[in-house]
DNA sequence: GATGCGTGGAA
DNA sequence: TTTCCAAGCAT
């Protein structure tokens, strides 16, 4: 049996003491459990995961459930965490578990790895921590945990530094504690080796770090810079019926909030716009990462006229229970509490 | 290789 | 206010 690396062995050790050990999918880290939490993870804190995951656990516990269920009500439970696609992705591998994998999380990379959704870091996570398989993460904690440590230049995501990042994510991996190592290694970069100011003082292998000792900690992993993000206006149409009941339309399955529930946007609804009371709601400002947005909103009172000249097809629904049956993004959460 | 895809929190 | 970006993946 080969010794672990130093490195090893410190990151293992740290997390025994400063890991967090009571995330609600650690215990059981069943195979369901790690690929959820895992595919929210993606791209989001945890922090914002754990209300979402209990959420979704307590209405899809298994495979089968969410394997069985339409895709709005997997949407509405996914909205406001963003990256939808993530969970068009599981609904569709939860359908293809429980067909081709009878009902379960597949254990090879292979079949991990054709599934939607799942990708070489993901699968590496589930096969480490959910079947105790020594396979390789490399998120993003781990890729500036070992860029930083072992020095590694160019930015974390081109072919030439993922070259170096998983070998050494490989080398660095336990036979023995590998689904402990990857907790580890992704807490020791979540919570000390963190982008902004990292907690050097009280890092255990401090004296075999690259960036410490060359005191250039804050300037790796190298960051790609990011072109200027560019400025878009959105403009909805939220159309009223005299009992407060507003329109809703399902987006298309590609694009931004795909799939998702909201007001008709861009063209108006109607022909005969004009034969209504309209009133222009104050617009604000959604950021994401690739765009500024500046939403607009026009309420259009729609009385009690007949409503056949609506162009697309939709829902009626009160304001308030809009949520709790669909998903809706959270620019349309913003405006139905400013009606 | 570059781009698209959300949201919320931190500085 | 603005900027940055967090447990990536698909195209």
């Amino acid at each position: 049996m080969p010794k672990n690396s130093p490195f090893t062995d410190a990151i293992l050790s740290w997390y025994d003491r400063n890991g967090r050990h009571d995330l609600p999918w650690q215990h059981p880290a069943s195979p369901y459990d790690v690929w959820l939490s895992e595919t929210m993870l993606q791209q989001t804190q945890v922090a914002t995961v754990i209300d979402y995951f209990q959420r979704f656990k307590s209405k899809f516990p298994d495979i089968p459930s969410l394997a069985q269920a339409s895709l709005d009500e997997v949407m509405q439970l996914w909205a406001g965490l963003g990256y939808y696609r993530r969970a068009k992705h599981l609904h569709e591998a939860a359908k293809i578990m429980a067909k081709k994998h009878s009902g379960r999380v597949p254990s090879s990379l292979e079949d991990l790895m054709a599934l939607p959704g799942i990708g070489q870091s993901t699968a590496g996570a589930i096969l480490s921590i959910a079947y105790q398989k020594p396979c390789a993460i490399l998120d993003g904690n781990v890729k500036r945990v070992l860029c930083r440590h072992y020095g590694i230049r160019g930015w974390p995501d081109s072919t030439l530094t993922l070259k170096q990042l998983w070998p050494l994510a490989e080398s660095l991996t336990p036979n023995k504690d590998c689904h402990r190592y990857a907790q580890a290694i992704m807490d020791f970069g979540a919570v000390l080796c963190t982008r902004n100011k990292p907690n050097c003082q009280a890092c255990p292998i401090q004296k075999s770090c690259y960036a410490f000792l060359q005191q250039c900690i804050e300037q790796l992993p190298e960051k790609k810079p990011r072109a200027k993000v560019p400025e878009k206006t959105l403009h909805f149409w939220i159309l009223q019926r005299d009992n407060g009941d507003i329109f809703l339309t399902q987006r298309p399955p590609l694009g931004i909030w795909a799939s998702l529930w909201a007001f008709p946007e861009g063209e108006p609804p109607m022909s005969n716009l004009a034969e209504y009371h309209k009133q222009t709601l104050s617009p604000f400002l959604h950021l994401l990462t690739h765009f500024r947005l500046t939403i607009k909103a026009t309420l259009v009172h729609i009385g009690k006229q007949n409503l056949a000249e609506i162009k697309l097809a939709g829902t009626w629904c009160a304001p308030h229970t809009v949520g709790k049956t669909l998903g809706v993004p959270k620019p349309i959460t913003k405006l139905i509490t400013q009606l």
